[in-house]
DNA sequence: GTCTATATTGAGATAGAC
DNA sequence: GTCTATCTCAATATAGAC
């Protein structure tokens, strides 16, 4: 609301996304905002504050995303390349609330003020299961995948990217989705062909 | 090298991969060793240190264990397949380790005394690297994949299930394995055969 | 090798003046 | 809305007796 908080939020980010929330001390983000630290608690409450509100300013745009997405149609694989994508994006323009969740997500849920952390992964899981189901239904995923395990290996692999992703690197994120993409869908052998297209119509987009 | 250390040692395994480093304190690593926290000092010189010697095994575990499976030969698809199955069995027997090298990881390395995260880090991408340039050059590796990006994806996979895998769960640590293994090599794609074997030569281990 | 007792430090948070 | 000043607490680590 105010424009200071949001000043600070922003600032909080940053250092978050760059130490971590343990190692972010309350000195940290008032320096950095100009301000003393217990100048912050005119604005928020407490630290954790901070952390909520980044995380549900998160979590709210993530829905809206995946909401979107899947409301959005196409065949399985063109929603799990736009899903991909987007998820992807989340990490390199979010980087503050995944570091935490990667970090702190265990703790933080044992409060009851982030309870809707566990809503938000269920409804996402939800999105990606659901979607690949309708793959298997339609026969373009094939019917042995064990499903949950798929997100899973899914998600770890692009949540990681967090550790890694340099926006000054050689790729563009949306290329590093197209790659992660590809792998997903068509693995790493050599009948994977270059449009994807003998495997269930992967959209040309999701290509290069 | 004393049996009481190792004992302290594998105490404080078990709390810092339930909880993390930073969440466990001294205190709790005594109490549950069955001494008070000063008394820890006697075999260590301080909390970090405790730290470097659950590391120093793990990479001592790790390096061997990689370096054995690029010597057993083999193809391309099959040296994949037991690197991905050995890191899902490092995950699960090395909890601690991994917490660890996820949470506390950059600002470890930044201290020169776990400069040998790096070196382990590099030699195991290494192994990977080498291992799919390999299948690349024998034909069962599509040519147009970035294998620096895949080793980070198959990574992130993998190590994230010390987020989600439970041993009292439906699969074993090797049937994960499997099932990624499955993903990484074949993708998702309904033209992946059940025995792998069109693209590659996945041995039959790999699948159920 | 472990205990008692405590030094030391660092962090989140608060009270009240301006 | 920010500052000064400080409280409070928790954690690592130390000193010296037993």
């Amino acid at each position: 609301m105010s424009a200071r908080r949001e000043e600070i939020i922003d600032v909080a980010k940053a250092i978050f996304a760059e130490q971590g929330v343990k190692q972010t001390t309350v000195r940290q983000i008032g320096a950095t905002a100009g301000i003393l630290s217990g100048s912050l608690y005119h604005h928020f409450t407490s630290k954790d504050d901070i952390v909520d509100a980044i995380l549900r300013e998160f979590c709210d745009e993530g829905l809206a995303g995946y909401r979107r997405i899947v409301a959005d149609g196409g065949d399985c694989m063109a929603i799990l390349a736009r899903m991909t994508t987007f998820a992807f994006r989340q990490v390199a323009a979010n980087a503050a609330a995944i570091v935490i969740l990667l970090n702190d997500s265990r703790e933080l849920v044992s409060q009851e003020r982030f309870a809707y952390l566990v809503d938000y992964n269920d409804e996402i899981e939800s999105h990606w299961v659901r979607t690949v189901q309708a793959g298997i239904a339609a026969g373009a995923v094939r019917a042995d995948l064990d499903v949950a395990l798929f997100y899973r290996f899914a998600r770890g692999a692009i949540v990681s990217a967090i550790r890694w992703y340099d926006p000054a690197g050689p790729h563009t994120i949306d290329e590093i989705a197209d790659a992660c993409f590809a792998v997903l869908s068509g693995g790493i052998g050599p009948l994977s062909g270059p449009a994807g297209a003998a495997r269930g119509g992967v959209p040309a987009r999701a290509r290069r």
